[in-house]
DNA sequence: CGGTTTTAGCTTTCTTTAAGGTTTGCGCGA
DNA sequence: TCGCGCAAACCTTAAAGAAAGCTAAAACCG
């Protein structure tokens, strides 16, 4: 599950991001509106949290032009106490949910899953292709012949291959979107992942397995 | 057993929690309507308490709206003296029952009770998987080989994953259902608890365990 | 005192790094 | 135009490092 944080005070947002990550999200932070907006715009996450006081731009005109352009994130919105009247106007602009700062790190996670709950419904919880299966839930990873519990950096990997079947994943797009975009690791991180998926896909005689492309990225292909 | 409670003066409000955290209920407090609404929608509670008078959304604007999503949590509402016509309105509105203030905590404890057991009919009285099984009145796990007496926390574990038998239950949602959303109560504090019930599993030859699924959850799962 | 939470050290599992190996495509000389 | 060499891309394994989970015991609290 993949998060956009923009918020301008560093050490807020350094505590934030912490948090998040403990709870198993992916997290990108940005400091101000633009970037925020830059972010956003791509729709390839699956929740923001804004605050609304930000430099460049504010909170509520990023939310405004994003959903402007038909992108439907949903967004959670942070207000200091003296901007009250700013949580109508957010809610107008199509934001999902409002917390006033300051708040406990339990209420901003439980409104975030509340938040990305709904859109949640209609994602399939098991993944399928060929004699393969994916639990999304218990991140069992099964065929006929066996099973494995995969561990969480793993899990993602397939998770997003399985998504997408027979389309290109590129090295960079698994590091975006599971390390975060400013993350530190390098490609061979991925490939290692890749490496451990294809022995665990042998071994339970799945008929279908990661192809590579050479310098254009990865795809599931089933086989035979 | 959860309860939500919305009332806006905050020294009732401590007081209410006090009482009812004594009386052995998980309290989550919020003080104006808006915020009702938000928590209550979650289907997440067991009761709420609604004060009719609050600041962004009276209380039976909160009760119309949550009953409008199909949200079917037991609800009281809290009048003034001088609000007396509110109560047909919020019977209306889909209220189980009203107080009017002043009341005395006996009053509203029996109140609660008579309003949350309507819909424990419904939930079975003693908990079974494999060999194990829970008294959810006495708080006594057993199998054949013997029993105890859980004390509170140990019990609210033990129901929570016997409710959901080989469904995944995270840290953070036993402290949200059990502790509240704003516990300080660290993840340890679970794994604690979670050690001590397997030790009594253990003692007590129950063909169940306590699974856990790194970064996922833990579950019940039957050995064998 | 019983029940609950914190502390701290330990074990297990996951993640990343490192290092060496293999494959692929391309340029360039024969 | 063939084929050789080389660099870039990719793969695999092992091991170090980090995180998550577990438990016993002490501390706290009403």
């Amino acid at each position: 599950m993949k998060l956009l944080l923009a918020e301008d005070e560093k050490d807020l947002s350094k505590a934030l991001v912490t948090i998040l990550k403990h709870n198993n999200y992916t997290v990108d932070a940005v400091y101000d509106g633009a970037d925020a907006f830059d972010y956003l715009e791509t729709g390839d996450y699956d929740g923001a949290i804004l605050d609304i006081m930000m430099p460049k731009m504010d909170g509520i005109t990023v939310l405004k032009k994003v959903r402007a352009k038909g992108v439907s994130t949903p967004v959670l919105l942070l207000t200091a106490k003296s901007e009250i009247d700013d949580r109508v106007t957010g809610l107008d602009a199509g934001a999902d949910d409002y917390l006033t700062k300051p708040f406990a790190s339990k209420e901003l996670l439980a409104r975030i899953r509340a938040m990305t709950r709904r859109q949640e419904v209609v994602s399939e919880s098991v993944l399928h292709l060929g004699n393969l299966s994916l639990n999304r839930s218990t991140y069992e990873l099964s065929t006929e012949h066996g099973s494995f519990r995969l561990a969480n950096k793993e899990f993602q990997m397939m998770e997003m291959l399985l998504l997408h079947p027979r389309q290109l994943v590129s090295t960079e797009q698994f590091l975006e979107r599971i390390w975060g975009y400013d993350t530190d690791a390098e490609n061979q991180t991925v490939w290692v992942y890749l490496s451990y998926l294809r022995k665990k896909l042998s071994s339970l005689q799945a008929n279908v397995q990661i192809k590579a492309s050479r310098s254009a990225g990865y795809s599931l292909e089933v086989t035979q």
